[in-house]
RNA sequence: GUGCCAGUAGCUCAGUUGGAUAGAGCAACGGCCUUCUAAGCCGUGUGUCGGGGGUUCGAAUCCCUUCUGGCACGCCA
């Protein structure tokens, strides 16, 4: 289905030629003066210098020709050569109308799928989720189900870090505590245990003590660097004490994801590309790509373009281990093969964004990857706390997720505790509630700015906040359970009138943007884009509520047409909230 | 040192890719509940768009320059 914009552009294109100008000035826009009209065309303008005509003439001759048009009410040529242009009333509604039989409300499914594969897990086995965890987890998750609903095939993958010195850390410490355990047992023929020496709360106390342990003790961290090796080298109890590491965490973090509504089609792990190292590295050796540079291997990956250093990309350390550049690159080679993804997005903290730029290069100049498929860089911003610096502890610590989670939930839990719900019903309202507050808090910014998390704020249910939004919702759902509660049958074939009032027309004018806001958050992969159409949308339905009867109306047509209108935003607004992955309660 | 990003109302942020009078929310003040959820709605005002130059009919947006802040720059991930 096309878009309003595009249908105006249409009749514009007609008006240009028929004028005798050329139709690439006949761009519509939305209006930046909605006192004025409601969409706009400045064709006029850019088309002097070609014409050497004043704009104002040629933009009344436009106009003149749209005049004619049953589609608008108004058109107008006004000043240095703006068209203005306001819609009929019933070919809003008639519009309107057409979007809600839509399953999709207008938005055109693309008509060549493509693969996608999106990394924004940005997690490690044996640490908990932290603060810094929630952005890539909620912009990816976001990005993920927008490609989805526009028909492409999207992976979402956890891709843990799961291989490298951490591991080898956690070994050593439990062998330091527990030696006696059969992992440690070379000599060990029989079956490892089932259970893990350990649960999930002493695992995160080890790494961080063992990390902190092994920097002031040199002889520990070569241990650790020794164990490490032994590992990758396939150290029959060091894997077994690997995999117990990463079920235990894998659950855990399973958990907290799922609490966050973020869902990881695939949780694959660093040590899964393992297995493609060798190949590709012969492959760079081979191909003349990679040379030797200070003892390591490394690939060049300069430009004659670059205005900047852009040091090169390191395949091998000079003691001939690999290291993240190398994984990375290896996942693109194991994407490839498992997938064949045209592209690949990777949500990942902007700090990034230099070594992102080298593993990119470094793939393109070797053919890991080819022409055909992307591959995009998010850097997302970091939170900050109310001072503007990054949001830590008391202690200067990073605050783990969970615990910010329960922060605002209880926050929220303690706002709605004068609203009339059972126990039961008023905390599960309040998870998804707070949930909301986080994540519409997060989005509602652009991905790549930082942004100061401010409780008050967040946990607020005035303005442009998640709460508001599923205030909204919540507002719309109550008003058709009480259709039903009164037994009105709403009349499905009857069409939408023509608004009645400004503030209904304001509503459908806000619907119609929906299908250009889903296209804008893909192809430009900012969510935030959603949150604004989302708000603009609550705000224009809260006035039009405010000001008409919608169930209690006396004139049963125009109560229909009303009904029909509030579901429809209702459902246009579920679904957006939807693909911020936030699903609002029936009631709050 | 080199490069990247940011600087818009007291605070937190948008700004349709160069258009008309730069917009929201919060905070402040006033008003609206016998009637579909007042967690709502209505009203009142605030700007050297960091500074300076330039490009043109027209700049928060493009170019140059400068200030301030953040970040990144080969054996960590």
């Amino acid at each position: 289905m096309k878009t309003i914009i595009e249908l105006i552009q249409e009749e514009l294109c007609e008006a240009f030629k028929k004028a005798g100008y050329s139709e690439k000035y006949a761009k519509a826009a939305l209006s930046n003066r909605p006192d004025l009209c409601q969409y706009q065309c400045n064709g006029a303008l850019s088309a002097a210098k070609e014409y050497h005509k004043a704009p104002i003439q040629m933009a009344e001759e436009v106009a003149a020709i749209l005049k004619e048009s049953q589609s608008f009410s108004e058109v107008q040529a006004l000043k240095p050569g703006f068209i203005n242009i306001t819609l009929s009333g019933s070919f809003l509604s008639n519009y309107i109308c057409q979007m809600a039989e839509d399953e999709t409300f207008g938005c055109e499914k693309t008509d060549k799928p493509q693969t996608i594969v999106i990394d924004y897990g940005g997690a490690n086995v044996a640490k908990p989720l932290h603060v810094g965890h929630l952005r890539p987890a909620v912009i990816g998750e976001s990005i993920k189900l927008t490609a989805r609903y526009l028909g492409h095939n999207v992976i979402g993958d956890a891709h843990l870090g799961d291989w490298g010195l951490p591991i080898g850390l956690i070994i050593t410490e439990i062998k330091r505590r527990s030696p006696e355990l059969v992992y440690f047992d070379e000599s060990f023929e029989g079956e490892y245990p089932e259970e893990a020496p350990f649960t999930i709360s002493e695992l995160e106390e080890i790494y961080p003590f063992a990390s902190k342990y092994s920097k002031e003790h040199p002889e520990y961290k070569e241990e650790a660097q020794e164990a490490t090796a032994q590992l990758q080298a396939g150290r029959k109890g060091y894997i077994a004490l690997w995999q117990h590491i990463i079920n235990v965490s894998v659950n855990d973090l399973k958990k907290v994801y799922t609490r966050l509504n973020v869902e990881f089609d695939l949780w694959k792990k660093e040590s899964d590309a393992q297995p493609y190292i060798p190949d590709m590295v012969k492959d760079m050796k081979e191909g003349g790509y990679a040379h030797i540079d200070d003892g390591a291997l490394v690939v060049d990956v300069k430009e004659e373009t670059d205005t900047k250093e852009v040091p090169p990309c390191m395949i091998l350390k000079s003691n001939g281990a690999t290291l993240y550049n190398t994984t990375d690159l290896a996942t693109i080679v194991e994407r490839k093969k498992l997938f064949g993804p045209s592209k690949i997005i990777y949500v990942v903290d902007k700090r990034q964004s230099l070594y992102f730029e080298q593993v990119f290069r470094c793939a393109r100049k070797t053919k890991i990857i080819g022409s055909d498929a992307e591959l995009i860089f998010i850097g997302n911003g970091t939170i900050n706390g109310k001072d503007g610096k990054p949001f830590k502890t008391r202690d200067g610590g990073v605050p783990r997720l969970e615990k910010l989670l329960n922060e605002v939930e209880e926050k929220v839990l303690e706002k709605m505790q004068e609203r009339d719900m059972e126990e039961g019903e008023i905390k599960e309202v309040a998870a998804k509630v707070a949930l909301a507050a986080i994540k519409y808090g997060d989005l509602s910014n652009q991905a790549s700015k930082d942004y100061i998390f401010d409780m008050e704020r967040f946990t607020s249910f005035e303005g442009n906040t998640g709460p508001y939004i599923f205030y909204t919702i919540v507002r719309i759902k109550s008003l058709l359970a009480k259709v039903k509660e009164k037994g009105i049958v709403i009349d499905e074939d009857a069409p939408l009138e023509p608004a009645h009032s400004q503030s209904e027309t304001d509503v459908m004018l806000s619907l119609c943007k929906w299908q250009d806001t889903v296209y804008a958050a893909y192809n430009e992969q900012a969510p935030h884009k959603i949150c604004q159409f989302i708000y603009e949308l609550s705000d224009a339905f809260n006035k039009f509520y405010h000001e008409n009867r919608i169930v209690n109306n006396e004139d049963a047509k125009v109560r229909n047409s009303y009904i029909k209108l509030s579901r429809l935003t209702g459902d246009i607004l579920g679904t957006a909230t939807g693909l911020l992955g936030l699903e609002a309660p029936e009631r709050m």
